[in-house]
DNA sequence: TTGACAACAGAACGCTCGTTCGGTAACTTA
DNA sequence: TAAGTTACCGAACGAGCGTTCTGTTGTCAA
């Protein structure tokens, strides 16, 4: 039997909709939109409502009093590898941790771009033409870690690596050559992760 | 010289300066706050401003008639792979982090799930493991796309093919067999991105 | 120098918003 | 079986919303 964290705020499929809602349209509705969007018809009931998934930490209010989505509002459940026997539709088991894409890739906001990959030379480090590189700013990196580095006034993604001569750019991919900069080796930032969206 | 698309609606840091209190509050503000945060003291004047900004296409109305962010409104420049010549900190020269690599990813919040990948059996298709799969959660799915099915109450990543005798699962993986299920394969879900953590 | 236009200010208004309060039916607990 | 508690409905209300319309000021071309 698995612990609650805490006693879940009425109907969770009103937290759903209400997300399902704001992916559209970016923007939370008023209360009498949100009643319909429930199947409620009672205003007030909406408020009891928001005021539990606010204690609950899913909405919040902005300084002047507007509602807006909260902290865990962009939560994510996080299926479980092995799946319970003879539960065909594992949504309603609660094998499910909640974590949110944005913070498990961005440490510091402030020092993280993100960078879209041209060519297949880094294929063999599971890094495809199109994918979004995670990057965290900095002005050098150790061996071994990937780089986007700036050759030739453009980005490119590499391992560094290291040559009596110096620093060298590595690709993950046999038909690429080492990159041997003249001079100074100029780096962006070092990998921090990778996006992919196949849909 | 430099010709314009069209006329740029009013003061150019208006939009700015919305997309900034939006990215705090994930939220429009009325029309009064608003008026407050771009210096004007005349609501019927933001209501022309909002008007150009909607014709300019980065606002909107959902259908409930609320004010919402347009099409153009999250557009934004990654970091861009050419490099300007003489700008050694292309940081300076892009916003950041004004969508969230979440809206990136998820279409439908409710019916969105993460999977931790596990083996390498999708090698080939850039899949390692620990990788976050990004899976939409159905109960069915086309030839070719990648699912997450469940065989032996644990979830597995691979292609979905067709043989003579029914749907089978392939791995991108020379060294992995196809998986031919006996009786009816059973589908978590589609997958639709692909998350990985390198830091 | 006048007239047209763009960029605002400000008041007035109807309507929708969120809040409050009182009520009801089902379900618990003692 | 009486007394709570929970999950809702429904009406009423005042405040704030977005709209509209009228004014004012500056700028530029004719």
């Amino acid at each position: 039997m698995a612990l609650n964290t805490q006693k879940p705020p009425i109907d969770p499929t009103y937290l759903e909709k209400l997300q399902d809602y704001y992916a559209e349209h970016k923007v939370i509705p008023s209360y009498s939109v949100l009643a319909t969007l429930w199947g409620i018809s009672a205003k007030s009931w909406v408020a009891e409502c928001i005021k539990r998934f606010e204690e609950a930490g899913y909405l919040d209010w902005t300084p002047d009093k507007q509602l807006k989505p909260g902290a865990r509002f962009f939560e994510r459940r996080l299926a479980d590898s092995t799946v319970q026997a003879g539960l065909p539709n594992p949504a309603i088991s609660d094998g499910y941790d909640l974590i949110t894409i944005d913070d498990y890739l961005v440490r510091l906001p402030s020092k993280t771009s993100l960078v879209r990959v041209k060519g297949d030379s880094m294929i063999d480090a599971g890094i495809h033409e199109g994918d979004l590189l995670v990057v965290e700013q900095q002005p050098n990196a150790n061996v071994g870690e990937i780089v986007v580095a700036i050759v030739d006034n453009e980005f490119t993604v590499k391992y560094l690596d290291r040559e009596k001569g110096g620093f060298v750019l590595k690709p993950a991919n046999k038909a690429y050559p080492v990159i041997r900069p003249k001079g100074r080796l100029e780096i962006f930032g070092v990998m921090a992760g990778l996006v992919r969206r196949t849909r």
